[in-house]
DNA sequence: TATGAATGAGCATTCATTCAT
DNA sequence: CATGAATGAATGCTCATTCAT
């Protein structure tokens, strides 16, 4: 017998309630802390605010990158729900591609440090990376495909570098003025074909 | 004749030379260390690069701000001087922007970690923050002028916001594939006038 | 039964144990040290000579003013509490006020670079002002009212400036021939009312 | 020929001036550091203010014992040489002790961290210390032997005990209410024959 | 299983002193 | 003889991580 099916049976086992509790009473906090001091905030900070000790943290997220990933699921699994009922709901899907870039961007920007984490190429990240990569990733470029498909921006915008670029963006932080979601739109927009007026525009900007 | 006026004359500066060659030694290591580990490396790891003890650093520059800047003045004084040629220079005002932004984007990318630094909101970090403020804001809304009054980009955006959004975008490391100069030169496009081509494209995006 | 229960009740304490048995070991260490090397002594040389890391005295004693305080705490309390005593024990108001500072003297005399901290005007040391202020000020005020009001004494003497003087007076140290218990007894003897053999000795040095 | 015979004789010799105007460019400069900054200031400051290199001092003044004798040297002496006017002009010796004592209470109150130094064991002070005592001590001795003389106080107080108790008192500070002159004068009424009443003050205070 | 005490490496910074110029 | 640049040891403090209870 299971513990697992142990409990489903009782309902009783007082431990694994508390862990539990210590579970949501930590992503709790650890957001509140990500927020008010970033994602890279001290343990303790995150522990303190919990109501437990450090280590418990390390038992149930044994690496930092575990707990960020932790913290943020409901809303990154809630942002790659978004894009197909975004293609739905959407005039077109460059309209739809754009809606979920806002939604991006709202994300990240509300998450201090997130951003520089995510570019971070310390290694106790990669978990973290990867998450975010293998659920939004195949999420962005859909869109992506589908405004290529509709003939609305040029093919070839890999997915991956389009989030990072964006994430970087974001970074930019609180100051007035600094507007992400107009800029990360401005990249969106840079992606239209300019073949909308064929010819009208030379790309002077190219590299070699 | 005082020594000030030996030195002038013969170049001997016999004072100065030990001091002069420390200098620089320590730009180079500075700068070699900045590239390897970051505009943030550790005092002791800049000093033991370039042969010295941690307080020849602080003698040479009180503050990092002061270090990062002295490192990063040649450079960014050529982006500042490099715009009016690129006026001249390009075809249009926008090619002249986006080169420009490639000079920026190639200056800021290989520097590990200064689009972190720079978007710090740490007030020992204000110096530094001032002098690219003061010298590049300036360049940058000349380009952005020069294009808006060729009626190739739209009116309004701000340099400073277009230049920390390249700047979180450059952040976005070495990745292969991730390509910065082409994204910083997606949202200098998506600054042209939409109404290359009027009409054409809904801007179903626009935010309020 | 909660850990604290079971504490309550067998005294076990399991957690605390460690910590306790640290928490006197740093006790005693930073007594030891704070002979040897004064009150000011490295961190370091008090984490080593109590066997714990440097970062163990930051958890205990959060700042070096908390260190110092619960160091001698016993003996100020100690002092506090023999006053009272001393009223009645001694023949006189004026005698029990000399014995409290011999017992001062002893105390304060013993602590290299005690005199000095309780002298300083960094801020960082205002907890333990405050204590020492707090605790020893009203004991030495009641001895002084008591003497004055014995017609013992003149009237007017602050005992913070009195203790203050006899502190300063005890960082004399250990030298040979110096006596710190005569020395501020003196400085009591010259409270006496000048008026035990009234207009014999004109006051040519009294300030005005 | 000595050099301070040719110097003497010629007058031009410019390396001599310079010398001289630095040593007093900089006892100036340290005396003003003192004040400000405490006997103990860094030498850098000292330097700074007197507008010559570091190793200046050095030169002139090997050890900081030897600066701040030659800084205080002048005052030293005319402490030492006020005594003999001082018994003259005072109506008993007592009154010439008591003022001699606040002349040299005001010299070292002024003299921020004067009184910590002259009570410090470090022997790179020993200077300092001889020259005070071999200067003040016979000074102070000699107005202690003429109250002793006229019976105005006890016999047998060293002068060295009494001032380097004087000096630990003084380092009371500036705090408002703190009054050194008093305090140091209730220490020299302290010495006062209590038998000025015979036999009507017991010696309660005495310790075994 | 949860705890939180202990760890100790790591960092920035200061300063007295020396020495090449 | 004067300079002031260089030194590097010393110190206070923080924090991620481990481990005994």
């Amino acid at each position: 017998m299971s513990a697992t099916e142990r409990d489903a049976e009782s309902g009783t086992r007082p431990k694994r309630a508390d862990a539990r509790r210590n579970q949501e009473a930590l992503l709790e906090a650890a957001a509140a802390v990500f927020i008010s001091s970033g994602v890279e905030a001290p343990v303790r900070e995150i522990a303190a605010k919990a109501g437990v000790g450090t280590a418990t943290i390390y038992r149930h997220f044994p690496t930092r990158a575990d707990l960020i990933v932790a913290v943020y699921r409901h809303q990154v699994e809630r942002l790659a729900e978004a894009a197909p009922e975004l293609l739905v709901d959407s005039a077109t899907p460059h309209a739809a591609l754009s809606r979920w870039i806002d939604s991006f961007v709202d994300f990240v920007v509300t998450k201090q440090g997130l951003a520089a984490v995510l570019q971070s190429d310390d290694p106790c990240y990669d978990p973290l990376h990867s998450y975010f990569v293998d659920r939004l990733v195949p999420v962005c470029q859909q869109l992506l495909d589908a405004a290529v498909d509709a003939g609305e921006i040029v093919p070839g915008q890999a997915p991956y570098e389009l989030m990072r670029a964006i994430g970087g963006l974001c970074a930019g932080g609180d100051h007035p003025g600094y507007d992400p979601r107009r800029l990360a739109n401005l990249l969106v927009t840079g992606l239209r074909r300019s073949s909308d007026a064929p010819g009208t525009l030379p790309e002077t900007w190219s590299r070699p």
